[in-house]
DNA sequence: GTACGTGCAAATGATTTGCGTTAAG
DNA sequence: CTTAACGCAAATCATTTGCACGTAC
């Protein structure tokens, strides 16, 4: 099955690429439909969900729904438990530490690890 | 506001916590509705949220979908990326240097720390 | 007795699917 | 040309909400 580079995907690639926010669906949906009028919603979806499997941009869960951010240097989150609110944290020694682990592992073949830290906020916390 | 012990709430608490197996909303139901037929699947929501909320669950996401645990000492979890499985990880160790990193940080206040690790398991490796 | 909780049905949100049409390679 | 990708509408899941009635405390 070859993967076409289409116009649609191109947007979309680009604007997960372009700033290291982690937009939902829908933000990536309004976003691209400013160049491409005519996209729908429907192929946005199909659309991240190919890159992603395809190792063109990773998928992370926040809250119950789908964001997306670049592949960047492996990293790890600071999530807002109350607004979602995400922050990239790096740490290679982190990341080397849980892949040491996984490496121990004899029930899956690890492909890669993920921390995240939660918390709250300062705005939230505020209320 | 005073957190009332119904039979509903308590039958759901049992039941998420006679087993490690990070049971969906669904299976929660299903599960519970042996012994209360007439529960329904909104109450098992409002519950769920409830006893998350109130520290005596865990709430996990897994692919989209909520799933809940007891609440056992601090683990991680190693996930299969393909059918979803769970299966628990301890690592005092690592736990505890993830909180000693979250320590140092300014943007939030860290409450807990998670490690996921992505894989694939022995039965979706086959395919 | 008074909220809080329950059950039901309807509403909302997120995501997927079917299908006829368009366009990439 | 041929087949993946698109756009649209409808379908499917997951989750929440409104409300009248029930019950824990």
């Amino acid at each position: 099955m070859v993967v076409r580079f289409t116009n649609q995907r191109q947007e979309i690639l680009d604007y997960i690429n372009s700033k290291p926010h982690h937009p939902t669906v829908d933000e990536v949906y309004t976003a691209v439909k400013i160049k491409l009028p005519r996209i729908s919603k429907a192929t946005v979806y199909q659309n991240l969900k190919v890159l992603a499997e395809k190792g063109y941009i990773k998928e992370v869960n926040i809250k119950g729904a789908s964001r997306f951010e670049p592949i960047l240097d492996e990293h790890h989150h600071i999530i807002c438990r109350e607004c979602g609110k995400i922050i990239d944290y790096e740490s290679k020694a982190l990341t080397e530490y849980s892949m040491t682990l996984a490496k121990n592992m004899k029930d899956m073949d690890i492909e890669f690890t993920n921390t995240n830290f939660y918390g709250k906020c300062k705005k939230c916390k505020k209320r």
